[in-house]
DNA sequence: TATCTATATTAATAATAATCAATATAGAGA
DNA sequence: TCTCTATATTGATTATTATTAATATAGATA
């Protein structure tokens, strides 16, 4: 079963945890190295690392004594579906707002205020 | 100045308030409308619209007694630039699995296995 | 003006979340 | 085995959130 989207939108509901997954980007990284660029106690960056896991969006693996944080973005494939209906609507009135624009610039043509 | 990922991520974290954007898609609705499907109290639908409202997502008019509440769906726009080199990422991993999937049909054909 | 309807605000409570200090665990190396 | 390093877990505290009942407000109507 796939983490809900509470879940998801929770774990992203938080700056600390998203400035974790933009680390990520640039590759996997141990929770000492996740911790380093905060003012927080290790223990607080392991419970955000773990709602970070609980909504699907990292994994961890094992190497020696390191359990290294590496990014699973496919999670986010989740919101965009969410997201699918309210970006048509949005895109669909950028769409009228272009028209309206493109009418007014005609008007504006016949005017002879042709200039820029 | 804009709402806060914080605030917008932190609205789309409860089902009550993501299926009261999920009735607004059909259009504008008044607090009473949008209270019925839900067996909670009132003001606890009014909190949750604030909320919305707060972090942009939702606007109200007025009309008459009634504060009809309306989609703002371009705060989602939001999302959709931050989620932007995630999406790469994801997208790129499956074009790979793609390639790899590709591969493997050829490999398949050589040995003349090539029904499906 | 009195009253009805729609919505907001207040006060209180219970549940959840963020945080830390202290402690536990697990692997590596001396 | 002892110790060091990396990480997790526990317990406690404080802040925030979801919720309700009760009350307030504001507009419409009798």
């Amino acid at each position: 079963m796939l983490p809900s989207l509470d879940l998801i939108f929770n774990a992203l509901a938080n700056p600390t945890r998203r400035a974790i997954l933009a680390q990520l980007i640039g590759g996997e990284a141990s929770v000492g190295g996740l911790a380093a660029p905060f003012d927080l106690s290790q223990p607080t960056i392991s419970t955000h690392i773990k709602i970070l896991e609980t909504a699907g969006l990292v994994t961890r693996g094992r190497q020696a004594n390191l359990r290294p944080v590496r990014l699973h973005p496919e999670a986010l494939a989740a919101i965009d579906g969410w997201i699918g209906p309210y970006r048509a609507l949005w895109e669909h009135r950028l769409e009228q707002l272009e028209i309206i624009a493109d009418e007014l610039h005609q008007k504006d043509n016949k005017n002879g205020h042709d200039l820029d």
